[in-house]
DNA sequence: CAAAACTGATACTATATTGATATCAATTAT
DNA sequence: ATAATTGATATCAATATAGTATCAGTTTTG
């Protein structure tokens, strides 16, 4: 059972970097570095997220990513969402017929239950929640300006 | 998020075709039929069930498949982990290097507490739970008793 | 005994998803 | 002008998922 796929969580933790230096613009590089993210991947994390509005962009020298919203509207669900189609625990499995056997209609009835449960956790977790936490730990360094000892190696 | 594959659906209701007919043999065939489930592939989710002593079978005519524990003590988280791997929420994404960097690490943190909220729901839900539910829409029909009005087309 | 109805055990295929890489054009600061 | 950057695609490999096919062995039953 994996609920978040790579994509899932780059974006998080890039949106963690971006809120984390609120107001200026992070390039994709930089984001990469500092989460560990392949690049190339990264970057089409971010244009998806630019597409639905969670971040804007610059192009050139100086150019880079800035969040366009407030961290605590940006939900983890959403982003479930956006990368890996709706929170729903048994993918289409009664879509079609539903109910059509009685065993499939008790099964439903649970996993629907249990579906959620777990679309609520992921509906009050949020980007502000992580960064609050991030921030409890860090104090007030932020996440990009941690020591860097490595040279760029992005291909 | 696909958190029930169709090898753990069809071993859930496979399960309680077989919990309905609790005592006596029910052949691959007949549990296709009745839950609607391609013969060929059941066959081999019903071997693995074999491999973890959930069922037992008998070959030959009149042969088939019958249960081997008490309903109530077959988990469907058992049953997730069995076909789909562990209940885990993000895969093995922080096992390599463990929370090398800190938003991981503070995503880590939220993302195993609700991989355990998931998982006792899963621990909590039994064949026997099921099962109950089942019989409480049936009455004292039982899954393999209702009425079919087609052939065997299995193949 | 022979046929039919089964399971045991594999081998195979098709498709979708996931994760990742590469390329080239356009933009912008210096 | 150059370098750093995003925009937009195209491509690829690995893996997981879902399903099919085949043949050998077992058991009931006519």
């Amino acid at each position: 059972m994996k609920v978040l796929t790579k994509k899932t969580d780059y974006a998080i933790r890039a949106l963690l970097a971006l809120g984390a230096k609120k107001g200026s613009y992070v390039s994709a590089k930089a984001i990469a570095l500092d989460q560990d993210i392949p690049y190339q991947f990264l970057r089409g994390v971010l244009q998806e997220m630019i597409r639905h509005n969670l971040v804007v962009s610059k192009e050139g020298v100086l150019g880079g990513f800035m969040l366009q919203k407030n961290p605590d509207d940006i939900r983890v669900k959403q982003l479930i969402e956006m990368f890996q189609g709706s929170v729903q625990v048994s993918e289409c499995m009664f879509r079609k017929q539903i109910c059509a056997n009685r065993s499939r209609c008790v099964l439903r009835h649970e996993i629907m239950r249990i579906e959620q449960v777990v679309s609520n956790e992921f509906d009050n977790l949020t980007i502000g929640n992580l960064l609050r936490k991030l921030r409890g730990i860090n104090g007030l360094e932020s996440v990009l300006n941690k020591e860097k000892g490595t040279e760029s190696v992005i291909q």
